[in-house]
RNA sequence: GCCAAGGUGGCGGAACGGCUACGCAAUCGCCUGCAGAGCGAUUCCAUUCCGGUUCGAAUCCGGACCUUGGCUCCA
């Protein structure tokens, strides 16, 4: 029985899906920009997520969007004087391959923001009707969070509303005032040819209003999981319900599912600290893709995961290790059974799995198995028998375990 | 300030009331034409601190101390 960290209710709870189809919408990548390994813990976790349910007999419907319009995206563009088109088709073909790379399934939908303007007009519109948004005196539209009452429920912040912005590093009695956001941004000149001309004027979507639009049109107004890094719960998330909620009078997703940072070096990744990677850097640096999958995956999505290049040279034994003992069975031909240890090992496996996903233990239990093998020689029958534990392990994983054969 | 997570051997990381995981690293053997891989053995007073509950605590309770993360750039 699966259980899942909810971030809303701050438990884990027993996963029971909404209908025929398990839906998940994620937040995907901001294509003006190389992928970071960062990214990559939250898709793989996701990836794993998305196979795990399928193996336990759950159809899937997964919806990936992809955010190809946004203030970085547009300056990134100006600055390297490309079109935002031109910009995000390259950032989405390199992020396609490194999903590839990474062996992480493709979603099933991967919508575009750009592409669905229509809808995110349709959703301010129902939130102008409701009485959620109001035109600025800049012309922008903005929500209006003092009506909306679970505002910081996801994130559990105790916000005041207002309009005042908050100011960084000066903590104090006014630090909980929080802004209304944007959900349509009236046209600066500085967003060049980037507009729409829609009934709320010409101007360009907010930041949190795409993932509202498409959600809702690829999933439904009430879907299964909602998952993304911790970096998402506030403001995006909460925004997300909020838009919905006025909307649709329901929070989107019944499970939010959230992936914690990674560490570099004992600390946060940044550009600034020099310890920012990203895949293909690593890859040019001579380290396996299926090493730094199997590091990114050592450690259960919701604890720290400090990556360090001593971590993924380690991973890469562990991984060939295993490589060597799958090697090994297909032509052992002794006289022990293994199959016992097979059957125990997928139980604890999918123990591992049920209990928030804890891949971290998963991977254990299959060194452990590793391990017991490779003190036996066992016969002919079992070894096929094992042999197909290990592709089961490795639908789920995806880490290439067969890759010797 | 508010809200969280966590502190286990040289390192990573399990165990969530009892049998002192496991892996990596290190040392020594075995196997091997060499290399790789593998096997066996060995070494290391590990549970932040102080109380409490208990026959028994890394695990439960209370209190310290410390670390990390979030609080509209961010997966």
């Amino acid at each position: 029985m699966l259980r899942l960290f909810n971030t809303l209710t701050r438990k884990k709870e027993i996963f029971r899906p909404l209908g025929d189809v398990v839906g998940i919408y994620t937040c995907g990548p901001s294509v003006y920009q190389y992928a970071h390994i960062g990214n990559f813990r939250t898709f793989i976790f996701e990836d794993i997520l998305v196979r795990y349910l399928k193996f336990k007999g759950y159809k899937v419907k997964r919806v990936m969007n992809l955010t190809d319009i946004e203030d970085k995206a547009i300056s990134t563009a100006r600055k390297e004087g490309k079109t935002l088109r031109d910009l995000t088709e390259y950032y989405t073909k390199i992020f396609f391959e490194d999903m590839k790379t990474l062996n992480l399934l493709p979603a099933d939908v991967f919508p575009k923001a750009t592409e669905h303007v229509p809808e995110m007009i349709a959703i301010i519109r129902k939130l102008m009707e409701n009485g959620y948004a109001y035109r600025g005196t800049d012309g922008s539209v903005y929500y209006d969070v003092s009506k909306f009452r679970y505002w910081g429920k996801l994130s559990h912040l105790k916000l005041k509303t207002g309009k005042k912005k908050i100011k960084r590093d000066e903590w104090g009695e006014e630090s909980a005032i929080i802004s209304d956001f944007a959900l349509w941004k009236s046209y600066e000149k500085e967003d060049r040819d980037v507009f729409w001309e829609t009934e709320f004027g010409k101007g360009r979507p907010g930041w949190h209003i795409e993932c509202s639009a498409m959600c809702t049109k690829y999933l439904g107004t009430r879907f299964d999981m909602h998952i993304g890094g911790v970096d998402n719960i506030f403001p995006h998330h909460e925004a997300v319900i909020a838009q919905n909620f006025g909307a649709f009078s329901e929070n989107p997703s019944r499970y939010w599912l959230h992936s914690r940072h990674l560490m570099v070096d004992g600390r946060k990744m940044s550009k600034s600290a020099g310890n920012f990677y990203i895949l293909r850097d690593l890859l040019d640096r001579g380290y396996e893709p299926m090493a730094i999958k199997y590091l990114l995956l050592s450690v259960n999505y919701r604890r720290r995961l400090n990556f360090t290049l001593e971590g993924l040279v380690e991973a890469g034994k562990k991984l060939e290790k295993i490589q060597n003992a799958i090697e090994r069975l297909k032509y052992s031909n002794g006289g022990d059974d293994a199959e016992k240890m097979a059957r125990k090992t997928l139980k604890n496996f999918e123990r591992a799995l049920d209990d928030n996903l804890n891949t971290g233990k998963a991977l254990k239990v299959m060194e452990e198995l590793t391990d017991e093998i490779s003190r036996i020689n066992p016969d002919r029958e079992s070894s096929e028998k094992t042999l197909g534990t290990y592709r089961v392990f490795d639908s789920i994983l995806g880490l290439g375990l067969f890759k010797l054969s």
